[in-house]
DNA sequence: ATGAAAGCGCTAACAA
DNA sequence: TTGTTAGCGCTTTCAT
């Protein structure tokens, strides 16, 4: 049989709430009396039930993360980050993958929120206003998606976009490929976006090609269309299909980087082993986790003890943080970018190779920003 | 507030335990109440709480995975799978990363099996006694180690070694390194004991370097020694370490694999990927845990109720389930490895380049074997 | 500084 | 078939 409080207290002589109090508010008992207690539970092996000090506390201590897809590389840095800075402060943490299945997401969504003190979306595939619904329910901190209101951490995947574009043009590419992530995708739209501002900047004309599926296969596919649309430098959604794309050019004939320079976003560890090493921008996916899960543990402290259980957020009048978290991205220059064909002319933007002088932005660094709309 | 059962209870007219008894046996409550009860907690949208329910069950429908580390590949297919295979029973899932410390691991056991019905402990760098007792306070199964009277899922590494080395000697190798992995691992051990024999009954001579770290740096260390000892043909205790190997070799000038063959263990997503792609034995990780999964779950069904709290094995006569499960793995053949100095003698076990008639071994087709006791 | 008592949300005998 | 009652292990007033 478990040995609970009762066990302790007896054997101990005291009270067991006295044993109790030298757990959870061991200033409120004899020093004597306390070491005398934790004696005792260590010698019996007493651990406090968290299921029952949960029930009455109205605390877990447990939070989720709910992940599109653990397979995909990008995600594992993260969980490790979060689960880890959780261990720290106490937590343990459920990991849900949710298949890229919007309504997946949804039920799992539910089916934790009894369990846990808040729930971490990282790249959520569901929709904007059913995560405004849930962020009523239960704490809720997302990841890469910027939704009015909420908490979210960002990477700032459109600096990061615009330092490829920029790295490109300074190379002599003028005639740019944008292979587009899912439909949907809050960073999609970023680098979108300013992907096609540095090109307009740099006098360089960008074609975009998608959306595509994140994946290798979603490279591959393209790699058709991107030898016929004349280019001679692509970025990419994700480094899965920046690789992709690199294999699929490579079944083609063309050389990369000789022929076509191609661009990855996140710098999963695969991209270093790759050959050609893949230049890509570098997203800081632990210092996400981290963070998130300290604006996650943050809210949950900020809530007032009356408003427990879970579902803690709608009670009235109590004040949510929305602050909203930018982190810095870098380029990290590799063997998979090259010299183009306007190459010499107009200031040397190009990098030499090799591990140049890239931007190096600290992940621990983060920007805090004004939340401002944004659709899906 | 969140919605309890009396709520329900309220709205529908009945006592609680008839809620109680909607949910947890709903053959005891007429259909017609029944369908009432639901209604009104649909309605509500009223969901049981694990924790109360946990306190008096003694069943928390929780388990969880004690992981090496999350970031190395090999385990996210295996997370996955497990957490697929679990929730499909209705079960959560915590996840720890140990970061390969025996101690931090021990912590972590220890702090999540109040939490837990049972456990799953993957690759455990702890030692085997440890393992024993733990497996006395909460039901365990153990993955990639084999322990007398624990029940285990492993993968049978040796027939892979085994393959391996005989495609190398088909291919008229003679001089074979192989590249240990950290001492005291269960399947490092497999790797070599089966290595070893395959070479010596294929007229091969066998070298042992290591042992090293399972990473890619491990294998970048010893392409120097590989160089040195004139072998022609390589197996690496990982993937991670061949793609490090063939790194190596090749900023030593040495080509894979026209001078040196390499194989790799595990065939992780990046092996597809590589330049040249990996030979390797590919290992069922998404089975394994789902293999697992199901172990631990049917261990937990199999034990009386009346041994309820956690560390329920400990009763006294609690029959315990033991079985071990061997999974087969495969020898897949991609462009890593190639011909040797004695290629076109002997018989043809060389495969043909491509994809060929490589050994296909069914990974849901688990062959249970009698435990016999292996130290560490 | 410690003890007594109530009760978190739920299930499981036992009665009716 | 349904209601009654006790209590899982713990925290938290309220007394003392």
């Amino acid at each position: 049989m478990p040995v609970t409080i009762r066990d302790v207290a007896r054997a101990s002589g005291v009270h067991i709430s006295t044993v109790s109090r030298t757990f959870s508010a061991p200033h409120l008992v004899n020093p004597e009396t306390r070491v005398r207690v934790l004696a005792c539970a260590e010698d019996l092996g007493y651990r406090p039930n968290r299921a029952a000090r949960a029930l009455i506390t109205g605390r877990t201590h447990n939070i989720g993360l709910i992940i599109a897809d653990i397979a995909n590389p990008f995600f594992p840095p993260l969980i490790k980050a979060a689960e880890s800075q959780a261990r720290s402060r106490d937590y343990h943490v459920f990991v849900a993958d949710t298949n890229e299945d919007p309504s997946a997401e949804e039920e799992l969504v539910h089916a934790l929120a009894k369990q846990v003190d808040g729930l971490l979306l990282c790249s959520p595939r569901m929709s904007n206003s059913l995560i405004e619904q849930l962020s009523r329910e239960v704490p809720l901190v997302v990841v890469n998606r910027q939704l009015t209101g909420l908490p979210c951490v960002l990477m700032d995947v459109g600096q990061g976009a615009r330092l490829a574009v920029d790295h490109l043009v300074g190379l002599g590419h003028r005639q740019i490929a944008l292979l587009g992530g899912p439909r949907g995708s809050w960073t999609n739209r970023e680098i979108r976006r300013s992907a096609a501002a540095a090109a307009r900047a740099g006098g360089a004309e960008l074609t975009v090609l998608g959306p595509n599926p994140p994946t290798e296969h979603g490279g591959i596919a393209q790699a058709e269309h991107v030898r016929r649309s004349g280019v001679t430098a692509a970025l990419a959604y994700n480094d899965l299909m920046a690789i992709g794309l690199i294999e699929g050019l490579d079944a083609l004939g063309v050389d990369v980087p000789r022929q076509v320079s191609v661009v990855g976003v996140d710098d999963i560890t695969l991209s270093r082993l790759t050959r050609p090493k893949l230049t890509t921008v570098a997203t800081p996916t632990a210092a996400a986790g981290r963070t998130a899960v300290d604006m996650l543990l943050q809210q949950d402290t900020d809530l007032p003890r009356a408003a427990r259980g879970s579902g803690a957020g709608a009670a009235v009048g109590v004040r949510r943080t929305t602050a909203q978290v930018m982190l810095q991205t870098e380029l990290v220059i590799r063997d998979s970018t090259g010299p183009g064909p306007h190459a010499g002319r107009g200031r040397s933007g190009a990098a030499p190779a090799g591990p140049g002088p890239h931007r190096r932005a600290d992940p621990g660094d983060p920007v805090t920003v004004a939340g401002s709309d944004v659709a899906s």
